[in-house]
RNA sequence: GGCGGGGUAGCUCAGCUGGUUAGAGCGGCGGAAUCAUAAUCCGUAGGUCGGUGGUUCGAGUCCACUCCUCGCUACCA
């Protein structure tokens, strides 16, 4: 048996200062159905999620709840395991930045740049804004008629400021990073992500302070433990960590680093395309081979927030439809790398049309009949038509489309092509109207039952990454066995074995039905909401995904 | 302000290097069928391709200008 090559990929790891919430949920999901496809399609795939437990904030929002740092994470970070668990991940380890095997590799990362000459001691200085807490640039800052320093984005008074803090010589990598994009055009996708990038490296990079004294709640560096890391440094280091380092001579870290993949929100590209292998490189460990950058999700056109009152807890969606039909929802509607919509309405109608009318439906009728007219075994079929021959020509070249696809995560186009089969068997079934056949030609009948159920089968393999358990469902009733459900079952020349004796046919995917209106059971809000965001003028902060 | 994306049928979007009557899915409408989860199939939708002016035998598809919109423009993550 060949070697399986090896696939390591990660979604963003989740700071926990609040619930998790859907783009969390997003991000888990999707990271997944590709750690799925790839363990299908015979990758040796490590797949590693987890929280990011450190930095001020979480400082700050346990200061507001009077719970220390750690109390608040030992009360929030549970939900984020059992969300990821609620999404059917199949994650190899959920990482904490807390555990101490997480503080040997930020340590040993640390002290890697250092001995490599990329960290120095020195003085932050700028205009700070204690009601901002933050700091601005001169430029950022102006005077009012009073002479009184004020930040110009958010009019709060400023004072100058000077903090010890150790820095990154990240002014070092600019043109080490240029070179890194040129040579590797899919380091981060979609590329418009990478463009964005390439110019930012090209406008210059300045040093990156590398520590705070401010706060205590964080990994201290080595040698000065007045100093804590800056929150990137530690979060970062994760995917290292997950992996074995500082070990870096253990099989586990040389057979998965560097990543094959890191999957993060669109909000965080910087950090990982290039502080992340600034860092790596000063360190003299590899960079990862690719980012990929998702968009966020919306509902009804609009950031979720909670003066609006569209939060949406994933729990409770993936509840209402279903953790396989909520994934299919996400993967199919949100173009991969885009932002995206949702609502209750776009569930509903997506999961019905797709799930349950055209595949849910055409196993029920195709498999309720064998069971019927040919006692439940799979008739063997007779001498294949053109009909019969292009539906499953069909059905064959779906695996190298998914394939293409996926090897720039294109997820969407994935199901696209397999729906699409989907969209052609229906054709196929109605056009040969097999119910007609029974009187008349059973043989022929048993032959486009037998057709049928085999493009059946080439999809649910196919959604298996997507929809992991109703993928299954559908196996089952087909009576394909354990090992005939990889991707290999889909090589050429592999076929439904007919003879075998199939189980009762079930619903796979019920039709979502609407509760009856009723004000405090409707999940949805009636109110009429704009199709467009208004105009509004920009937050200071605004919410972000995952760190 | 600078740089980079977008503005195409009611909705979400395809339309590569310019070339016959501008496409898909969903929705809507009409029809067929009745094996099936009232699911499926067939037909239909006449949209100034943001606006104006150009280049060209010919332009959503190239150029200029313009309106709108989104993203990036470093140290909260």
């Amino acid at each position: 048996m060949p070697e399986k090559a090896p696939f390591y990929i990660t979604t963003a790891i989740s700071y926990p200062n609040g619930v998790p919430h859907i783009g969390h949920a997003y991000e888990a999901i999707a990271t997944d159905a590709i750690a799925r496809f790839m363990r299908l399609d015979g990758y040796d795939v490590y797949f590693l999620t987890g929280t990011d437990e450190h930095g001020q904030k979480m400082q700050q929002t346990a200061a507001k709840l009077g719970l220390t740092a750690r109390q608040l994470r030992d009360q929030n970070v549970p939900a984020f395991e059992k969300m990821v668990q609620a999404m059917g991940c199949s994650n190899d380890d959920f990482i904490h930045t807390t555990e101490e095997r997480h503080y040997r590799a930020s340590e040993e990362l640390w002290r890697r740049m250092e001995k490599n000459g990329d960290i120095y001691l020195d003085k932050y200085a700028g205009w700070y804004s204690v009601r901002d807490e933050a700091y601005y640039a001169e430029d950022e800052t102006h005077l009012n008629e009073h002479k009184v320093r004020l930040a110009s984005k958010t009019g709060t008074p400023v004072e100058w400021v000077e903090e010890e803090s150790y820095f990154f010589k990240l002014s070092a990598y600019q043109d080490k990073l240029l070179k890194l994009y040129a040579d590797v055009p899919d380091f981060v996708l979609p590329k418009e992500r990478l463009n964005e990038v390439a110019s930012f490296v090209k406008g210059g990079l300045k040093d990156l302070s590398l520590s705070r004294t401010t706060f205590d709640w964080g990994i201290p560096v080595p040698g000065n433990p007045k100093h804590i890391m800056y929150v990137w440094v530690d979060a970062l280091t994760n995917y290292i960590t997950g992996v074995g380092f500082p070990d870096d001579s253990s099989e586990q870290f040389k057979r998965y680093w560097p990543a094959a993949l890191h999957v993060i929100g669109k909000d965080i590209v910087r950090f990982h395309a290039v502080y992340w292998p600034a860092f790596l490189m000063s360190a003299g460990v590899a960079v990862p081979k690719r980012i990929f950058s998702h968009g966020f999700l919306f509902n009804r056109g609009e950031k979720m927030s909670k003066s609006v009152g569209n939060v949406v807890d994933p729990f409770t969606l993936a509840e209402t439809f279903g953790v396989d039909q909520l994934r299919y929802f996400f993967m199919r509607e949100v173009p991969f790398g885009q932002d995206g919509n949702y609502s209750y309405e776009a569930i509903a109608n997506r999961i019905n049309a797709d799930l349950a009318n055209d595949l849910g439906n055409l196993a029920q009728r195709s498999l309720s009949m064998v069971a019927k007219a040919f006692g439940g075994v799979l008739p063997e079929p007779g001498a294949f038509t053109a009909e019969d021959q292009t539906i499953l020509a069909a059905a064959d070249a779906m695996m190298d489309v998914a394939r293409e696809h996926m090897k720039t995560q294109q997820l969407h186009h994935v199901l696209n092509a397999v729906w699409s089969v989907v969209a052609d068997a229906n054709r196929y079934f109605a056009s040969e109207e097999p119910w007609a056949k029974a009187k008349t030609d059973p043989q022929r009948q048993g032959t486009i039952l037998y057709v049928t159920a085999e493009v059946i089968r080439q999809v649910a393999i196919l959604a298996q990454p997507f929809m992991p358990t109703s993928s299954g469902k559908f196996l089952d009733l087909l009576a394909v066995s354990a090992d005939e459900r990889g991707f290999e079952a889909l090589a050429a020349g592999k076929r439904l074995p007919h003879g075998r004796q199939l189980p009762a046919p079930q619903g796979v995917f019920p039709r979502y039905v609407e509760p009856e209106a009723d004000p405090n059971a409707a999940p949805e809000p009636k109110a009429e909401k704009p199709k467009k965001q208004k105009k509004q003028p920009k937050e200071p902060k605004p919410p972000t995904e995952p760190a």
